[in-house]
DNA sequence: CTGAAAGCGCTTACAG
DNA sequence: CTGAAAGCGCTTACAG
């Protein structure tokens, strides 16, 4: 048996009669359909239904009823084409891990839904060529907006935005010049992840973390520093659990201090941290606190103990990015420029202090 | 200073003359537009760029160079409504975090971006009016099919899809009776595993997995216990690391028989068995045999040593739910009923092997 | 209070 | 070979 999903298929059988007596229509419930139900033209029908113009309550009401018991919806394409809006936007990222973008996308979402907007979303990878016939079928398909994201702050998506005919929001990927562009507070949360330690009472602190020729990371250490102390240790490696492993035995293998607090760049630093340190007996927290960055769930539910960590509130960095681009796309005006969003800390048990109650 | 993105922003400057010389008309450039530029009649010049009608080559080329000097984009919502294709369609999903969802989703949109097609990302989690309300505003927009996708191969979303007015295709998700569902073949998959252990010598084999409810699980231990033996033991859990630890623990606490290869039911499973087993000073490879389920990247790269595990190839899959879907949507017909799509064996390095060149 | 007409941007018979 | 007309499904002045 073969089943075949073309035109013919549109028709459910409650609808059958209805469209038989309305002419034998074949093909989704209009407003042609409603205004003949209701004995009426299409034009008070549409009235009717959209709360504009004036008429009687009860007329009103009653179309408003014939439409819900045909089961009309309005053919959002053609209200597009009349309103210049679709309701659509596009997010476009080149983090294909998704390891940032599916916050980012649920937060938009999330703040969108209500408004009756729709995302696309466009991997694109690093490939320009891709995201351009992405963009193009975003523009097509007249986008009231794009949002830009991607896995790093300090760097562009492989195509230019900055002269297209809708509005573009980037969120945790570098704008064009005076765009708006929302990116987590790394230094606020670096900041909090310190000074968490500082009030356990560590003293001997370490940073351990990423490539330095990120700015994230290069922001991260400095605002480590403001509140450790200048003269602090800094590790830059890479963003692996190996790298972790690797720092702590640098860290223990010489005869110089052992540090009483560590602040990991990523969870997965700081995992391998804590598995580095477990391997040569020490104790965390009771010998050393660890804290991570970024929340990772994954990663940070799984540490043992689980991991004191850095969110970004990269969903809430979402919501924001979506209500924006949403404004600009309705006319309102937007201040232009950088928005640091604030991170919040998580404690876990990896630094103590969790039974607190702080 | 404050931006306005309105409409007024709609025109760059290069276009602003040519509009101002064809009527100083605001927004964007339609067909009349090019029609204008080319002393043609819109007709005319629709068929000239839809390589439709009959017409001299030279005019339809002039035509068309025309269109693309002054940036000419058919408006796809005009298009849609007479056509009653959007190029667009759904992607429903209760897996929040993305796990199944993202290469699926990659598949899809690898498959079809090609064909012109975007796609809508609809994050349901297990709310079932939030899927309402995404079911409908696609339903609105006029997507030409939606693929409905989760973490479960034997759970339904929460929300009906089987009497829609569009093509529905199942990608990993149990879908309505007499549809069209994508899945893995798990079976097979864990035979690969299981194979692969056996080749490699191992003989005292155990099954450490999730929970039993799961169809997936079963379908695992039965292929497993058809390779390895009927009366090899199964060993029941959870999904996490922790669960990989505690059988571990419990598999070389008694006096029983010692096991050389783990099969484990997915890699974090799998993480938490090679911990445990480091921890106790035996060796993987050399010792006990580990395989592992999912090829989750950041879960299986970085076990030490890096696991052995079975993909389930979710970016095929999805790959060919897009062109099912694609297929339905254009009339094709197609056979209904559940596909199960091969998994992979990755080899890494937890079971040996690996320098075989088997 | 209601409906005919125009029009959003496009395609497709149809008449020249 | 080319263009006027109709129409996809809807909204919105405008005239009654």
């Amino acid at each position: 048996m073969t089943i075949s999903l073309g035109k013919a298929f549109l028709i459910a059988s409650s609808m059958e009669e209805l469209l038989d007596t309305t002419g034998g229509k074949r093909g989704r419930i209009t407003i042609h359909d409603v205004a003949a139900a209701a004995g009426i033209s299409i034009s008070t029908a549409s009235k009717a239904l959209n709360d504009t113009g004036r008429m009687g309550l009860e007329t009103r009401e009653r179309v408003k009823r014939i439409a819900a018991e045909i089961g009309y919806r309005p053919n959002a394409l053609a209200r597009g084409l009349l309103s210049k809006r679709s309701f659509t936007i596009g997010l476009l990222t080149n983090d294909t891990y998704g390891r940032f973008t599916l916050p980012v996308m649920a937060g938009i979402s999330d703040a969108l839904v209500d408004h009756g907007v729709s995302v696309f979303l466009c991997a694109i990878e690093e490939d320009p060529a891709l995201a351009q016939i992405h963009v193009e079928a975003m523009l097509d398909k007249q986008v009231d907006g794009i949002i830009a994201t991607g896995k790093r702050l300090d760097r562009r998506l492989p195509v230019d935005l900055s002269n297209l005919n809708v509005p573009v929001v980037y969120a945790f990927t570098e704008g064009a010049p005076g765009s708006v562009t929302f990116r987590s507070d790394d230094a606020q949360g670096a900041r909090l992840a310190v000074e968490w330690l500082a009030k356990l009472g560590r003293k001997r602190m370490v940073h351990v973390t990423g490539p330095e020729n990120f700015f994230s990371v290069r922001e991260r250490a400095d605002a480590y520093r403001r509140v450790a102390g200048e003269e602090r240790p800094v590790l830059f490696g890479v963003w692996s659990e190996s790298w972790g492993h690797e720092a702590v035995a640098r860290l223990w293998s010489g005869s110089g201090e052992r540090p009483d607090g560590i602040f990991c760049g990523n969870d997965q630093i700081a995992r391998g941290v804590i598995d580095a340190l477990r391997e040569r007996g020490i104790r965390v927290p009771q010998d050393v606190s660890v804290v991570g960055f970024d929340n990772w769930e994954i990663v940070a539910a799984q540490t043992r103990p689980p991991l004191t960590t850095v969110d970004m509130e990269l969903k809430e960095l979402g919501r924001q990015a979506g209500l924006t681009v949403l404004a600009l796309a309705e006319g309102r005006s937007v201040e232009p420029g950088i928005r640091k969003l604030p991170c919040r800390l998580v404690v876990r048990q990896s630094c103590g202090g969790d039974t607190l109650g702080i």
